[in-house]
RNA sequence: GCCCGGGUGGUGGAACGGCAGACACGGCCGCCUUAAAAGCGGCUGCCGCAAGGCGUGCGGGUUCGACUCCCGCCCCGGGCACCA
């Protein structure tokens, strides 16, 4: 569009008409004037960025943030800056409203697909990552955004993660102290095994244990641990992946790689030790409804007890949930992999063994076997299709019922989890759906204990009832008889009430190049010691081969490959920790992605401090608690629900770490959290079902061609690949930032996800030319401005305006606050010259969402300052009472008619002069009721 | 299957229980122009020449009055998914 006819289109065009060639001019230089005076620096109480000269130093203070960006190699599209172009209206607004706003913006550098697009290119991680970062602050620049850009970091900067790895010292020199519920300096445990005040796990003293004893029993307490157990291994990435990272049916959340379990020796973070924490505290804070329940669910507490049901191997200990259906117990069911199995399993079958538990087999070895390989080989996926269609074996063992000294066969089933629970359960098919259909399935007895109402027609009956066949227990509701069986289960030592969490530790340890590496060194013992913070950062070394060993994708017996830890002169290194020099072998495993995002929203309050995280009184200034019942926290954080668990859980529990050890005051990371929409586009696909240019597809009778193809429309994310990405900086070049900024923020709610359209764009182009040339004439380049006092009708109009924005602003309400400021606009259309009380106001008003239209004509209007202190316009209150009202009066609920009476008359007027308007349509009848909404309406009943 | 969101003109969306469709796109008509584009002005929920009627996914209910509140369905989007 930049080519179209280079003479004739110019000629026409009047020289002072805002175009876009004008915008860019404007912006560009209101860009320049901001970043040389440091307009939107945010004074600190103390440190190198405090400022009491500042004009907001010691004003109330909103800490508002965005969830920053990945940045990635392909840029950024109209979708990704629709958050940032919400909360920076939303900022520039309440630093006009008197507040000291702080709002900063930085890089997620780290991580899989920064280091996935560098391995793709084979370029270095860290060069490609500095260039798509410098990319992304150019982007975001032309978009006018108001940041304070000395608190902008990339979580690949050594003096940031020198701080990530402060934390994981933190975390790994603490521990969790259920008495107290907080975490505590590993010191303090130390302390109590050696004063004799904590038993020792075999109840020597403490003394005799050795060092090396010692230090496993200590490092057991750790909340950052090493752990051999089972992981989510993910040959196609070469890495190991934390539960959240995997999807439903089985594979990697990124590349959709299929995962295998495998016992691997990883990191993990003790975040189960807060998940009671994590839930409760889930009341305190300002989060969408649907976000805290996702929490809620995902750590899925659920209360209930153990019980250990006797057998020849030793107690079989089940979780349930409904110990008062215990009588109900028929059968058992332990997971394949549960570790009592092999011990349970006798030569023989036994006496009374049913055919149909065997599996065919002529041996129980045989059968378990046989069922373990069967279940091993099912993925993910054809468990769930199988989910309906219940399978297992009988194990050839028996259990004892502890209430009622019943034997019951024990079987082993996939229906039943190895991870959840204690991976085995007792079966009530009674009161379970899945026990009945297992029941069914291997001709087990049903017995009822819970007393279904007489409409009951199904089978296993789960809802409230008073017990039966339940001795004891028999005749109480099912809460009653829950409490009353776990006191038996307690009194009797067959049992107690307890606690179970969905939610498991936080593997923690990536066998990438790309990210945090560990401060952690491993001794001839070969336990893990902690570097010393002097020794921070450990700088992440420049390697040769970054690129991780990566797999046949379908090969879970493959074994990971650390990158770093080909760097052999690296690895090994000699050091002295305190005991003179010796060789240390490095940790070659590095942090997840979710490291620096976990803790981010500290350090851009002190982004400098060398000597801290950050400084204690700069912490408790922004993100204090403001009362005893609050916690704290980031005043408003904005981004997509797609963070909803993983991102949004991490923070908090590192945050709830910091806060118990005294690092910080808030007691969570983000007081209140608000989920943009996305903006999402058609794309088109041609009969062979490849993608073709969105942008030249056209559309006729409902119809849509490509050229003269018709094409397919889809609806969804804009993508490279979907050929249907539309830029912002193809926006700022057709009609400037403002525009699209603008645009973006008229679209809809800012909650709401909407499908982007190119060609309404111009609606808010027209708009910012109207305002323009409302102010400026478009020949001349003079002030179309008067210093008379609007007319009454201007002024009226300007107050509602005024009103009414402030409250849409405040709500963030952005799409009906540019649509008031459009109705003003458009009221001033029809006036000769614009009432200076008018232009300002609109000016100030319109400034939050096009800053750089607003700063010119801010200037122009005689101003030499930038606006961006200025106090947002007040209205009158005397304005906004209407003189006269118009009343639509309803007759059996019709519109009939409307009445016009001053704002002041009496209701008595207002129905006289209603029931004279539709006489009418009264037709003489006396009307049964009249009802006088004053200010609204008037409903007349027949 | 369970749990959340959400269904309003051709489109994006407005609307303290009180005039449904603000504002904008698109469309139609006009002005300007040799012409086109840009810009500006008018009209634009549907049916109907009109009077008028009908309209917020569907069916009920509460109310003088329901997009809004209650009950029962349908459809779309998202989350979880044998969690004992």
């Amino acid at each position: 569009m930049a080519t179209m006819s280079e003479s004739t289109a110019d000629r026409d065009v009047p020289p002072f008409r805002y175009t876009a060639q004008m915008a860019d001019e404007i912006e560009r230089r209101w860009q320049d004037y901001w970043e040389e005076h440091g307009t939107f620096n945010a004074p600190n109480p103390v440190g190198p960025l405090s400022d009491p000269d500042h004009p907001r130093a010691g004003a109330p203070k909103l800490y508002v943030m965005d969830m920053f960006p990945y940045p990635s190699g392909s840029g950024l599209h109209v979708g990704h800056p629709l958050g940032y172009i919400g909360t920076d209206c939303y900022t520039r607004y309440q630093r006009m409203a008197g507040r000291n706003v702080l709002h900063p913006m930085g890089f997620d550098a780290f991580g899989l697909p920064a280091e996935q697009y560098a391995v793709q290119t084979g370029a270095h991680p860290r060069k490609t990552t500095e260039e798509n970062v410098a990319r992304y602050r150019a982007q975001l620049r032309r978009l006018g955004l108001a940041y304070d850009n000395r608190r902008s970091f990339a979580t690949t900067d050594p003096e940031f993660y020198r701080w990530t790895q402060w934390i994981f010292l933190q975390v790994f020199n603490s521990w969790y102290d259920p008495a107290v519920r907080k975490a505590r300096p590993i010191a303090e445990l130390v302390a109590e095994y050696e004063s004799g005040a904590r038993r020792t796990p075999d109840g020597r003293p403490w003394a005799e244990l050795d060092p090396v004893e010692r230090r496993r029993v200590i490092d057991d307490h750790r909340l950052a641990y090493i752990s051999d157990a089972p992981v989510n291994w993910c040959p196609g990435l070469g890495t190991v992946l934390a539960n959240e990272e995997v999807t439903a049916d089985g594979r990697s959340e990124r590349g959709n790689f299929p995962v295998f379990k495998r016992n691997l020796k990883q990191w993990m973070m003790r975040i189960t030790a807060y998940a009671d924490r994590l839930l409760e505290d889930l009341d305190l804070l300002d989060w969408p409804e649907p976000i805290k329940l996702m929490q809620r669910n995902w750590i899925g507490r659920s209360t209930g007890a153990h019980i250990d049901f006797p057998t020849d191997a030793g107690p079989l200990r089940v979780f349930t949930t409904r110990p008062d259906t215990v009588f109900g117990a028929t059968y058992m069911v332990v997971a394949p992999e549960h570790e009592l199995v092999d011990r349970l399993v006798p030569a023989a079958w036994p006496a009374g063994t049913k055919p149909a538990w065997t599996g065919g087999h002529a041996t129980p070895r045989e059968a378990v076997d046989a069922y373990r390989k069967f279940a091993a080989a099912k993925t993910d996926v054809e468990r769930q299709a199988d989910a309906k269609e219940k399978t297992g074996v009988f194990v050839g063992a028996y259990a004892t019922n502890p209430v009622n000294g019943a034997r019951i066969p024990i079987f082993t089933a996939d229906y039943v989890l190895a991870g959840y629970g204690t991976g085995a359960i007792m079966a009530v098919p009674g009161q379970d759906e899945r026990d009945w259909e297992f029941a069914e399935v291997f001709d087990l007895p049903i017995i009822r204990t819970v007393q279904p109402p007489a409409d009951f027609d199904g089978k296993a009956y789960v809802g409230d009832g008073p017990a039966i066949n339940s001795g004891f227990l028999d005749g109480l509701g099912v809460e009653d008889a829950k409490k009353k069986i776990i006191q038996w289960l307690e009194e009797n030592g067959h049992g107690q009430g307890a606690v179970t969490y969905r939610l498991r530790d936080w593997l923690f340890s990536r066998q990438r190049y790309w990210g945090e590496p560990f401060p952690i060194v491993y001794d001839e013992t070969g336990l893990p010691v902690a570097l010393p913070e002097s020794m921070l950062p450990v700088e992440l070394p420049d390697i040769a081969d970054f690129s991780p060993k990566t797999f046949d994708p379908e090969d879970g017996d493959s074994t990971p490959e650390t990158p770093l830890s080909r760097e052999r002169q690296w690895v090994e290194v000699e050091l002295d920790l305190g005991d003179g020099p010796k060789r240390y072998t490095r940790e070659t495993n590095v942090m997840p992605q979710w490291a620096g995002s976990s803790w981010y929203e500290l350090r851009y309050l002190d982004p400098a401090n060398d000597q801290a995280m950050v400084d204690p009184a700069n912490e408790r200034y922004w993100m204090g608690p403001r009362d005893e019942r609050d916690c704290g926290g980031v005043d408003l954080y904005v981004g997509g629900v797609e963070h909803a668990v993983l991102h949004l859980l991490y923070a908090r529990f590192w945050h709830k770490v910091l806060y118990d050890l005294g690092h910080i005051s808030s007691c969570e990371p983000f007081r209140r959290l608000f989920n943009q929409g996305y903006i999402q586009a058609y794309a088109y696909t041609d009969e062979r079902g490849s993608y073709v240019p969105a942008e030249e597809v056209v559309e006729r009778d409902g119809r849509y061609f490509y050229g003269d193809k018709p094409v397919r429309r889809e609806y969804g994310k804009m993508g490279k690949s979907l050929k249907n990405v539309v830029t912002p900086d193809e926006m700022c070049a057709a009609y400037g930032a403002d525009t699209f900024r603008v645009y973006e923020m008229s679209m809809g709610p800012l909650e709401v996800s909407r499908p982007w359209e190119t060609r309404a764009v111009v609606g808010s182009y027209r708009f910012l030319q109207r305002v323009w040339r409302a102010i400026v004439d478009e020949q001349t380049g003079a002030l179309r401005v008067v210093d008379e006092a609007a007319d009454e009708q201007t002024r009226r109009l300007l107050h509602r305006t005024i009103d009414g924005v402030r409250t849409d602003m405040e709500a963030m309400r952005f799409n009906t606050a540019v649509a008031k400021l459009i109705e003003l606009t458009n009221g001033l259309t029809r006036l000769s010259a614009t009432p200076r009380e008018v232009a300002e106001a609109l000016v100030l008003m319109l400034s939050p969402f096009a800053p750089h239209l607003g700063e010119e004509l801010w200037r122009r209007l005689g101003h030499p300052e930038s606006l961006a202190y200025e106090r947002f316009p007040s209205a009158d209150p005397a304005l906004l009472v209407a003189e006269s009202v118009t009343y639509p009066v309803q007759v059996n609920g019709k519109v009939r008619a409307r009445v016009e009476v001053p704002a002041d008359a009496a209701e008595d007027a207002v129905r006289a002069a209603a029931l004279a308007a539709v006489a009418e349509h009264t037709a003489g009848r006396e009307p049964r009721k009249v009802i006088v909404v004053p200010g609204r309406m008037v409903s007349v009943v027949l």
